[in-house]
DNA sequence: AATGCAGTCAACCGCCACGTA
DNA sequence: CTACGTGGCGGTTGACTGCAT
């Protein structure tokens, strides 16, 4: 729901809890007046835009579905173009960003398992803050995610397991993990692995997915965005563009499809030809 | 009730690697 | 070899929440 005005009479708190009133569910999903939008829960605060008309800040569920639509039905196959075919006055990289972090189909959402949690903490370990590679270990979230995570409560966690392993060292010097005893500690890259197919392969419930498990991004987690090309070609319309109620996108011969040059050029092409007069 | 502060997370920015002309 | 465009990565920021005072 929209609306232009607010009470002008109620205090900043008192605003905030009229909002959320008027904005909980069942009746609305959202509220947004002037510049700010309201959800069931939180409150964002609107993007703005920069002098090139970009739109920058918090994703609007409107821009997601576009999003969302465009890319299932055609895939990206150029993000810098993207936003332009898909009706969204945002730049290719937040788009991009905006996919992989959050609407991408695969990606999962909500709490860290204590199994994800100890993998995260044992891929840091070996290897440092290469978040991307850390994701390939891990179905369903992003680097960004891992990030995060990392950040604001496992970095933590990780000094203070440190420091325990340290003092226990100490007190139980003949432990079996005592490097100078248990022969697979002498061999670091063989240790990560058996720590890392132990983490995954037990009661975690990400077992399911890699009964093949290699600690190789490729294998372990297949291409995310393959199953978009795979979507690509559904259209049989034969005009050269086509209008949704949201979005302006291309008709691609299915003999243009996809993947490669010539995908790329007839669409462009199309594009710089009649695409101008169709965007809004 | 108001304020301060730490924690959380989505999003942005700058840089780099890679492919192509 | 160089220049350029694009995608991807990691660091950082800023808005928001929840808790303590």
């Amino acid at each position: 729901m929209k609306i232009d005005k607010m009470p002008t009479n109620l205090k900043a708190t008192e605003m905030s809890d009229w909002m959320q009133n008027m904005a909980a569910p069942p009746l609305l999903s959202y509220l947004e007046v002037g510049s700010w939008k309201f959800e069931q829960k939180n409150m964002v605060k609107t993007p703005t835009f920069d002098k090139n008309g970009v739109k920058k800040g918090a994703w609007s569920e409107d821009e997601d579905d576009k999003l969302r639509a465009y890319i299932q039905r055609y895939g990206h196959w150029n993000w810098r173009l993207l936003p332009k075919f898909a009706g969204l006055s945002r730049s290719g990289k937040s788009c991009r960003l905006r996919w992989v972090n959050y609407l991408r189909p695969d990606i999962k959402h909500g709490n860290f398992t204590k199994e994800e949690e100890d993998l995260i903490v044992e891929l840091h370990k070996k290897l440092g803050n290469r978040w991307s590679e850390m994701a390939a270990y891990l179905p369903g979230r992003s680097d960004n995610e891992i990030k995060n995570r990392w950040h604001t409560h496992l970095k933590k966690r990780a000094k203070k397991d440190d420091a325990d392993a340290l003092e226990n060292e100490h007190i139980e010097p003949d432990q079996p993990n005592n490097p100078k005893q248990n022969p697979v500690h002498q061999n670091p890259d063989l240790e990560f692995q058996q720590d890392v197919e132990r983490l995954i392969l037990t009661e975690s419930p990400l077992s399911s997915s890699s009964t093949n498990f290699s600690p190789t991004a490729e294998s372990f987690w297949p291409e995310p965005f393959q199953s978009d090309n795979d979507s690509i070609i559904s259209s049989s319309d034969h005009n050269l563009f086509s209008t949704s109620s949201d979005f302006v996108y291309p008709v691609i011969p299915s003999q243009d499809v996809i993947i490669g040059d010539e995908f790329l050029w007839s669409s462009m092409d199309s594009y710089l030809e009649y695409g101008d007069q169709f965007m809004r």
